[in-house]
DNA sequence: CTTATATGTTTACCTAGGTAAATAATTACG
DNA sequence: CGTAATTATTTACCTAGGTAAACATATAAG
């Protein structure tokens, strides 16, 4: 029997544990893995807005700017000036695109590996729990938006 | 129908909520969420030294030797030589273990909040697939415990 | 048109995780 | 015994998350 600080703290220990070795992966592209979760959603949506791309990710306007420099600096994206001159838009770069491909398959490689203990159902199933943890707290939920 | 890099994309962001919740919500006792987490150990085991905590914690040591200096400073834990003068023992003050009982009822307030949506079976269910995860890459797993 | 408000990004400062290398004390070995 | 290896902690430097407040540009209101 476990008790639910229990499940937390498991919870917490494999998501580190899944971020370090998914950073160890990475390495090799010259990657770290919330750099990745950024391509990866300029490369399925084409270019976004910082907000765009902070309200998808969930996390807070000034973490995309600082890792956006440093992904800036080491030639993955470029910054554009969007038509509102606030806004700034980001492009993958050339160099980008052309690894994004073997970056993928590395990184399915590794996620594939990752949950090679679970069952396709068993995945869908801790997809479906995960969902219900921590949203809509309150009978009445108006998170409306 | 979901793919496995939406899996672990819900994963993080399933942590990182929590864990931000969480951070607020011990805000009121001047305490966060990855100290509260070395106050509990200290509790359940008695005095640990640096490294039963790290190796308990699966973090690195520099980590440990950070927020202990944090929780030092703000009253919570003292650091005591041990016989081996090489390591340190870490003790709960008088303070904190006032109001541990007090915070402990809190945490478990929110942590049953959190997962409100979950039958007592279903996060039985939780535990035991993130078990799995990422354990025991290859073959046969003997976690016995 | 000018001022007030809202929006997008950045800056400054905080916690928390990581690695590599330095330091101090202990144990093991020739 | 004295040196080599090991162990416990720390330091320096990195990424990544957070908040609060500043800044710049747009939009709305009087």
């Amino acid at each position: 029997m476990m008790n639910r600080s229990e499940l937390f703290h498991l919870l917490n220990q494999k998501v580190r544990l899944f971020s370090k070795e998914m950073n160890d992966y990475l390495q090799q592209h010259n990657l770290y893995s919330s750099q990745w979760t950024i391509l990866y959603i300029l490369l399925e949506n084409g270019p976004m807005t910082q907000t765009d791309i902070w309200k998808y990710l969930q996390v807070e306007a000034p973490t995309i700017t600082r890792t956006l420099t440093r992904m800036e600096k080491s030639g993955w994206i470029i910054k554009k000036l969007g038509n509102d001159k606030r806004e700034k838009i980001i492009l993958l770069t050339d160099e980008a695109r052309e690894k994004l491909d073997l970056i993928q398959q590395s990184v399915q490689q590794f996620e594939n590996d990752f949950t090679t203990n679970l069952t396709t159902n068993e995945q869908q199933e801790l997809y479906r729990l995960l969902k219900k943890l921590g949203s809509e707290r309150n009978a009445n939920t108006n998170e409306s938006e």
